[in-house]
DNA sequence: ATATTAATTTAAGCATACTTAAATTTAATG
DNA sequence: CATTAAATTTAAGTATGCTTAAATTAATAT
């Protein structure tokens, strides 16, 4: 029988490792790997603590680890991780949605309550929101069973040609000051916008939102992505 | 300036002491005291982890603490406390009246998610709940400002007399079956009941819900509180 | 091939809250 | 008043994850 130890002992493991799984799931490279200098910056702790968690990790079946290798996900870890990230974004869809939270601010809500909201209420707030396949940045949000909804096919808005019109599908969800000012011009999820100028100086963008032209810079615009409306010019 | 430590330290110690200034507040009698084994029982820890607590919650100026004697919140303590009451109540209301959950499971899910939740959060709860002055097991929600709304004055059902008809205002929520047994057979807040008979032999009551007739024990009786209605015999 | 640099691991120790066992203080009892 | 019991504190140590500094390994530059 399990040694009992106290619930706080227990809750501080958890956070941990939920928190270790996400940084490897959200910042691995195209191969699936990644360093345990990015998992020790990402999360602001040194890299000793990285080596010791990783050591954890692999003993519980979530990771493959060996020495001075990269480090990945088990099958367990990937499942884990998807579960991880489908609970972050239901939260965040319902603190958006349904509490009217600004979108610059579910984020970080959403990474607190997510280490205290059990399964079942996850699962009814995905009922409530009727099965939401993406969260108000457009990020996909994976299904019970951990079926991943495909990331829309989406254009940086700096990459757009003038003339054209677009719908806002995902944006960066990184930056807090970005999201607060983006949304304070206008642009939001499934925000329509039109391409009317690049100005080679600054590489600036023009836009039209609403009838209403604004100017927005090279690095905002390349957090943005979009999908061009068919059959116009 | 601050010694900065990572802040999973910081989550721990918050998560402790929310727990502690709970139980003292929930647990303390009526001249505002508790003592160290009481708090020792009610969250299954040592007697000695209780010591070196309180030496800390006092050096915080959450209670005043002198060895071997009673324990009792500061005014920063007891505004606290109230603080932490409010955010668990209106949690729990948004899982009973929002998510639908069922009311003997609100309790623990509150408990885990109010650790998480910002104040903002918890606003916006009560302005979506339309500033409830109740949770669902009838106990007061203190405001913003720390108001606390009175607790409605009630009878135990079981000090009811037969023939007289009542509405649940009430009921205890420490223990999950119970709940669930009286909302299985209909028992829920704002339920209208008639008691029909005592019955000497076992202490037990007939009770007429909805025309349906059922038989409690003396001892659920005593954990549900009622409010007669009034100009009925 | 060698030297240097960067990444990672190891070893020792720290931050927070807790446990166990022994000691102290207070309260109750005869 | 003496004794016993109960409550509480103290001292030493543990559970979990982290830090710092030194050592090791891998990668890079010459």
């Amino acid at each position: 029988m399990l040694k009992l130890i106290s619930k706080i002992y227990l809750i501080m493991k958890n956070i941990s490792q939920e928190d270790y799984i996400s940084v490897i799931y959200k910042h691995r490279d195209t191969e699936g790997l990644i360093r345990s200098t990015t998992i020790a910056d990402r999360m602001s702790i040194s890299n000793a603590a990285v080596t010791d968690m990783l050591r954890k990790l692999s003993r519980d079946g979530l990771i493959y680890y060996t020495k001075y290798k990269g480090i990945s996900l088990t099958g367990e870890g990937e499942e884990f991780a998807v579960n991880l990230v489908r609970r972050h974004r239901l939260l965040e869809m319902f603190l958006y949605k349904i509490v009217n939270m600004p979108w610059e601010k579910v984020h970080e809500e959403a990474e607190r309550l997510e280490h205290g909201a059990s399964e079942e209420l996850i699962n009814r707030l995905e009922e409530m929101l009727e099965f939401p396949d993406y969260d108000p940045h457009g990020d996909p949000i994976p299904s019970k069973t951990g079926k991943i909804p495909q990331a829309r096919s989406a254009l940086r808005l700096d990459y757009m040609e003038s003339g054209k019109t677009a719908v806002v599908v995902r944006v960066n969800d990184y930056d807090h000051e970005f999201m607060t000012y983006i949304s304070s011009v206008g642009i939001i999820m499934d925000t329509e916008l039109t391409v009317k100028n690049h100005l080679k100086f600054d590489n600036s963008i023009v836009l039209s939102i609403h009838g209403k032209e604004l100017n927005i810079s090279h690095k905002i615009a390349s957090n943005i992505f979009v999908q061009e409306k068919e059959g116009e010019a």
